[in-house]
DNA sequence: GTCTATATTGTGATAGAC
DNA sequence: GTCTATCACAATATAGAC
């Protein structure tokens, strides 16, 4: 399996336009050619790079967790209150569905988990595990300086966060709107009390 | 466009696999032969009933929606409290999930929305509108009854519960847990004080 | 690294017999 | 309503030249 460190530039092209194409229509839903034409390349020098497209999608979801986790800790570092760090959170959900409302890209392949390769599935829970730990400790932080007095566990807390994020995502696409994301987190904050 | 009432029964056998096929692997990862196999007959009998695939798609949501609304209808007449309605409606999706871990099938479709036939999408975004309209309903009743004192307006309130729905169900499946749709309910109902 | 050419299989769809 | 046969095309993937 390719490692991150070494995707050349064609390499990270390639992974450009696979990971835009999953969060678009989905991992059953793209091409070796879709990319192909993105990137402005040929088929077959796409299998130069990733000889599989089980390979291909397992190394875009692992980039992505990558820099998702490079965020989380950069958001520990700059928000020192639970209230900014929550937010600072959603946000990324936000940006994410600003640029031509495109899922999170673990979102769709959660859907498609039953229709996915076993590789790619395996990064997909690598991603959901490693964001309910940093929910989980974040809350976990909030709580012991009194800044939430939540009414479940922290644990379960967190799959409430993602879970409302996620799904906030997938309901803005399904009802073609702008705002649907803005407000579920409205609607999330309110209820959890931040 | 063929209309639910006259479904024979070979097409609803075959509209019964379609749907299990999609809350399973999506619509983009189905085939025609993926459902002639499950019914046991041949690709081309399903074209006589459904000449195309975007057609199939779009009588599997009617269907869906159609079930799902007559459900919600029951949930009003038996259950009176603002509560009752919320964990029935709840149940509603636990149920569907217990079923071989399959996906609301609209959540599944929301997020493929853009690689989607348009009458399928307009199907989807009919089942999300007449499930906020109910929810909006139900807790505007509560409201009124002084079941339930939200801190922002019931509508934004009716989209967490869903958008927290869909994506316990999404959750769940990434992380090949079981009890992960549970504990959102479980902690989205503590969280708004029901 | 990229290309042309090709193999192989799958997919949505049609024609026409029973 | 279902079948066999077939089509046109798209998909993943490989071989080998440049």
């Amino acid at each position: 399996m390719k490692s991150l460190s070494e995707l050349t530039p064609s390499a990270t092209r390639i992974v450009d336009a696979a990971e835009g194409l999953i969060q678009a229509v989905g991992y059953n839903g793209f091409s070796y050619d879709d990319v192909a034409q993105v990137v402005g390349i040929r088929k077959p020098s796409i299998h130069h790079h990733f000889p599989t497209k089980a390979e291909l999608g397992a190394v875009v979801v692992q980039r992505y967790t990558q820099r998702f986790m490079n965020m989380l800790a950069e958001i520990v570092q700059l928000e020192l209150t639970l209230s900014g760090r929550l937010r600072s959170y959603a946000r990324l959900f936000e940006t994410t569905y600003a640029k031509d409302r495109r899922l999170c890209l673990c979102g769709m392949l959660g859907a498609e988990s039953d229709g996915l390769p076993p590789n790619v599935n395996q990064e997909v829970r690598d991603f959901f595990g490693k964001n309910l730990a940093w929910l989980k400790s974040v809350l976990q932080d909030g709580v012991k300086k009194g800044e939430i007095e939540p009414r479940c566990s922290v644990e379960v807390l967190a799959k409430l966060v993602l879970a409302a994020l996620e799904g906030g995502m997938l309901l803005g696409r399904g009802q073609e709107s702008k705002r649907g994301l803005q407000q579920v987190i409205e609607a999330l904050f309110s209820a959890i009390g931040k």
